[in-house]
DNA sequence: AATCTGTTCTAATGACATTATAACAAAATA
DNA sequence: TATTTTGTTATAATGTCATTAGAACAGATT
């Protein structure tokens, strides 16, 4: 597992763990039905509480990224190739809105958000 | 002012007005040397505490975004027509790069991605 | 049969968000 | 100049959230 906690961050730890795996899972380092670790032995690895480990699990099968199977384990979902429902679009959209505000308020404009957008998306798809 | 706070959102009230009065400034409607609102009046708009509205104030003057002038008020800054700065840009990537992941995970290639971000500029410089 | 797994429960701690008062001093206004 | 407005500061109370801890339970795995 390639997850770094910063327990120091203002960014709760359940969220890094969420967001880490995500990316794991974005990158293709973790692929459709992998298994995840145990909540036990990633809690152990990483130093954190088991529970810390199970609410972001709980958190990405919420979000039906990763899907829990009772007193079994974790693995993760195919990725739909028909794309993104219309609720996870209007996620996205009220996620990064405030981001490309606050860029633009900062002197960014169009073409250098696009680039500073494509340049993480070619990070993740290829890096 | 055109603020809209849900009380019982997640996302707190102080960052609900970051998030809004930043927008304000995107769009253009609050233009740089404008004066913002005194916290007690707008806390009193808003039907919340001063001390929410002082602390999205401070949070703004940290961003650079406003300059709180002791005992007299709150102005909005210039956007910087050099663009942003090395951290302000570190700080949007790091901060989109989740939600990239995320798209990614829920089956968005990058057309759809770009085609989203678009969307969302064009809507807060001409919208 | 023994171990591993997620689940559930109780409990404690610290941090954060919000509200409520209140008082103060400087700035703006009448 | 006197009054009002303003941000500042302090204290306190409340509720929520994040995290940890310990334990017990029952189904799944080995």
């Amino acid at each position: 597992m390639f997850i770094q906690i910063e327990p120091t961050s203002e960014i709760p730890i359940y969220t890094q763990l969420v967001n880490q795996l995500m990316e794991l899972i974005a990158t293709g380092t973790m692929k459709p039905s992998d298994s995840l670790p145990s909540v036990r032995s990633l809690a152990s690895d990483l130093g954190v509480n088991m529970h810390t480990v199970n609410k972001a699990y709980h958190e990405l099968e919420r979000k039906n990224i990763i899907q829990i199977i009772p007193k079994s384990g974790a693995v993760v979902n195919i990725i739909p190739s028909t794309g993104p429902n219309e609720l996870q679009i209007e996620y996205i959209k009220q996620m990064v809105k405030p981001l490309i505000a606050e860029s633009i308020v900062y002197g960014m404009d169009k073409d250098q958000i696009s680039s500073i957008v494509n340049s993480i998306i070619t990070e993740i798809s290829e890096g």
